[in-house]
RNA sequence: UGGGGCGUAGCCAAGCGGUAAGGCAGCGGUUUUUGGUACCGCCAUGCGGAGGUUCGAAUCCUCCCGCCCCAG
């Protein structure tokens, strides 16, 4: 095992500070740091209803988790604190959530976590702490190139995390580390036997953390109850097709849901019109776009930013040759459902080049 | 109550005597640390109703019911 924390030797004047959710990934994680020598102190972050994430396992962070996170600690023989981020994460995860879609827009909470609370405020509490780098479980790759440290994806492509990664800058990346990145998924669960982890067989975290039953829509409606509004489905042709419930219910590139029959293709919702509170379809040709606007544009590659990228739009999606021209992402060729509120994350190959909000199309 | 047409699953629709295509919607599953997409599977013992002809009827005949159109 090489320097999978990226510190200079010895290890034993170092201090790791390791992000622990709770699962298997993080919890290793914590083992490879305190195995390295280093002082290691596992950090949990409580963020969001202790009561309602209790006994289901296999979420993030609350209830069972949290305790899972205190029991490895204990195991591997590492401090550990928990640290009350409840109403920070409501402020800067669930509430941008839920405002985004009573815009009509269609948030990745993941990310502003990431980038909030964990990657700001943890940031913080580590270097607070003295660490002498910050830890996590994502994986990604944290490579050293020859102005700095470089964002490259996880070798294990099934895994790779660095769509929900983006917005880490520069100041950032100097201080995290990503030991997973370079392992795969079975390797890791593998060594978490070995030690003798609890969490070992622990199943994988999936969808949206403080969504406990995939019901979205009614979380958001918890948080936003004039997100509940009806309206129209209208066709792009201009017909009106019928009535929806809420326009929290749909996101661009949708087919599901508009429960509109008696079609010869199937619609997919194009535009959501929080104005009118329309649901706009159409068929599958009318997804189509070229290009797509970004907003807080991070950039982690080289000097030269404008010229040709592979961009994701979505997390499970190869990377498609694009350009980049200022703010805008000109797709090589037309890119269906890209919807606005997601992310386009630029590669150029293996290495994380940034990436912005998707703010429109055309 | 003259003439013509049509009634097949939630919607659109094929079938025209041989034992109910397909699409859309819906449901279930697979994939997945966002949403979504995609893929796979399921979805009418019954064809407006009642009789009849036939070895066999959604398909032919009769009557009834309901829509639509033209004419008055």
């Amino acid at each position: 095992m090489q320097n999978l924390f990226q510190l200079e030797a010895p290890l034993s004047g170092r201090r790791i500070v390791v992000a622990m959710s709770g699962g298997v990934d993080s919890s290793v994680v914590a083992a490879l740091a305190a195995r390295s020598g280093a002082e290691t102190i596992g950090v949990t972050l409580q963020l969001y209803d202790h009561g309602a994430a209790v006994g289901r396992s296999g979420s993030c962070c609350a209830g069972q988790d949290i305790r899972d996170a205190r029991t490895v600690a204990d195991r591997i023989g590492i401090a550990h604190y928990v640290f009350d981020y409840e109403s920070r994460f409501r402020q800067s995860v669930m509430d941008d959530f839920a405002d985004q879609y009573l815009n009509g827009r269609t948030p990745i909470p993941c990310v502003k976590c990431n980038m909030g609370v964990k990657f700001t405020d943890l940031f913080a509490l580590a270097r607070e702490l003295g660490a002498d780098c910050l830890a996590t479980g994502h994986y990604v790759r944290r490579v050293m190139g020859k102005d700095g440290p470089e964002m490259h994806r996880a070798v294990d492509p099934a895994r790779d995390q660095s769509y929900f990664l983006f917005a880490t800058d520069r100041n950032q990346l100097d201080y995290l580390r990503f030991p997973l990145g370079g392992m795969e998924k079975a390797a890791v669960r593998a060594l978490a036997s070995e030690i003798g982890l609890s969490v070992a067989l622990k199943p994988d975290s999936q969808d949206i953390c403080f969504v406990p039953d995939g019901d979205y829509a009614g979380v958001v409606r918890k948080l936003r109850p004039e997100a509940d509004t009806a309206g129209e489905i209208v066709h792009v042709d201009g017909r009106v097709l019928g009535r929806h419930k809420g326009l929290i219910h749909f996101t661009v590139g949708q087919r599901k849901g508009l429960d509109i029959g008696g079609q010869a293709e199937p619609l997919y919702v194009v535009r959501l019109d929080p104005e009118t509170r329309r649901v706009v379809a159409g068929p599958r040709a009318a997804l189509a776009v070229t290009s797509a606007r970004l907003t807080d544009l991070n950039w982690i590659g080289g000097t030269e930013r404008d010229g040709p990228v592979q961009a994701k739009v979505r997390s499970m999606a190869k990377p498609v040759p694009a350009r980049l021209d200022g703010d805008i992402l000109r797709f090589e060729a037309p890119e269906l459902g890209v919807a606005p509120g997601q992310a386009a994350v630029l590669y150029d190959g293996e290495r994380v080049l940034g990436g912005g909000w998707i703010e429109e199309t055309a």
